[in-house]
Order: C-alpha cells, then structure tokens, then sequence
DNA sequence: CTTAATGTTGATCAAATTAGTCGTGTTTAG
DNA sequence: CTAAACACGACTAATTTGATCAACATTAAG
C-alpha cells in the first residue's frame, strides 16, 4: 500500500497539471477539490517544492505551479520523495540501497530473487509512467512491454 | 518494502521445507539459524498454523512442520496472510476491496490506472513463485510471461 | 502605506502499526 | 514425574502516519 500521503501527492500534482498555463492554483481550491485536509497538503506542497517539482508564487494573486513538464515527472520519483524506496527489500532498493541487517549473503538469499523480479517489474511501470499518461488515460505499459 | 514479519515467515516456511520428511524442526533452531527473535517467531509460526500452513507437535521432541507440499505454498498467500492486501491501493485489492474514502469515482480516478498495472504485475509474480521455486533458486517470472 | 490574501516554518500531537517481550500456561516422550 | 517442547494472551517500546497549530513572511491592490 502506498501512503495517503503519496496519493495526495499524485493528485495535487495532477490537478497543477490540468491548470491553465501560468494560472497559479491556490492550496484551499485543490484541497477542496481533491478532498485533503488543507493544513496537510500545504506540508505536502512544500516537500514537492523543495524538490523542485513544482513553484510557489507569495502574498495576494499567489499560488502553486507545476515547475516541470508534465511529461517529465513519473509517479517513480513522486513516490520516492514521499515514501521512500520503492523496493520491497532495502537490498534491492537502486536509488537508496541497505544491506539487510539480518541476511548472511545476498547471493544466497532465497527470498531475495523473487522478490528482485517484483522490484524490477514495479520500477519498469512507475518509472515509466508520467502525470502526462495519467492524464491521457493511457496505460503505462503491458506486460508485453517488459519482456 | 514488505514488513520484517513477512520475511521471516519466509524464511522460516523455506527452512521447514528443506527438513528432511517427518523431521519436525524446533522453533529455537530455526531462529538461531535464520537469525529471527525467537519470542516473535513463536508469534509466527503460531499465525502460519492457525492458517494451515504447518503443524506443530508438542512435548519433548516436538517441533514443527511443513504441512501443505512446498510447491501449493505462494509467496503471495504469506505475505497476505502477514502484511494484509499486496495491492497498492485498497481499491485495487482483489482479496480485500476497500473503496478509497476520499475518491469520487473509481471509473475517473488518474492514479488507479497506473497502479492496477502495478498491482497486476506484482500479483503475477507472487502468486506464481512457490517456496519450491524458491528453493531451486528459479526465477519467478520474467516480464514475457506477463504479456 | 496599509491591509487582506496568500504561502512558510517548525513544533506538536494522536492514532496506528511494527517489532518485539513476558509470564504463565499445556502437552508429551521418556 | 519431569524436562523439553509448543500455546496464548497481555503487554510494551519505538516508529511511522496523518494530520493540526500558531506565529510569521511576502505580495498585490487600493
């Protein structure tokens, strides 16, 4: 399961992707229409901000921008600023790799092979995957594409 | 990242499936072996009972045992069993629906369709690889089984 | 230059989940 | 009988999740 956190994410990021050009939606306007609680989206906002996904415009007239192309943002990386890797084991994690405190060898890890066959198929789709294709509507890959 | 209980649930099932026929193993060797606290393993073992999946005899020269074949046991049925749903939004979930709370209609939600992908693919993993599998260190599924 | 509308920041909090631990059983082979 | 095993419910500590709050900084419009 992914975080609610995440979720809201997508959807705030989405909503900024539907925005006419340069028209800086308000925090109050996608918490309401997206159904977050506000105080909690404004953090969430401020992480992706950091991050350099999206900007922020100040004071009267203000507001929230995609920075980005919506082409370029892949839920992959809104899901590792937000939750952290997207590996089921920290030890077949690319992007924040942690040997297993517990396993004597990686060779050797039984559990280790399958699950890297669910790590490399989840890493195909969400890295593939953009606010872009969300919008369209367009599946992000079939198993086809993965072979 | 799955939780460490399912790991080793794991772990322990594939250490019970390499004993030797009838030779119950103890809870104690098994957690000195897979380097698992032996207090939450009990826990563990208990649960995988309670669910079918071993036996266990009492007294002296008790222990416990694999009780369905290696090959009927998924790496999806414990991790269900331990961590709940597999699928990344309780919408998604096959076994155990849940509508998203805060989502008008399912039909129009943006980040379902990427993340049914994600949920079927990882269910054709783990729904397929066995603890024989496992064991024979055989990949699971490559992603042209998927298409 | 005032003011109202907006985002900013760090702190704090409650609930849930995770990862264990403990004590006191009950069962059974020898 | 008794030592070696599992059984089971309650308990606890640490972490993560999902927020909420108060006080502040910036800006556009009038």
């Amino acid at each position: 399961m992914i975080s609610r956190k995440s979720k809201y994410a997508l959807r705030a990021l989405l909503a900024l992707a539907q925005a006419p050009d340069n028209t800086p939606l308000l925090i109050g306007d996608i918490a309401e229409r997206e159904a977050i609680p506000r105080l909690f989206l404004e953090q969430i906002l401020l992480d992706l901000k950091r991050n350099g996904l999206v900007v922020s415009r100040r004071g009267k007239s203000g507001g929230y921008l995609l920075l980005r192309r919506a082409e370029t943002i892949t839920f992959g990386e809104v899901l590792r600023l937000i939750d952290g890797p997207l590996a089921p084991l920290p030890c077949l994690s690319k992007m924040a790799y942690r040997r297993c405190a517990d396993c004597t060898s990686e060779q050797a890890c039984l559990i280790r092979k399958v699950f890297a066959e669910v790590a490399e198929s989840t890493r195909a789709i969400l890295d593939t995957a953009t606010l872009a294709d969300a919008l369209a509507g367009r599946a992000p890959l079939t198993g086809a594409d993965l072979a």
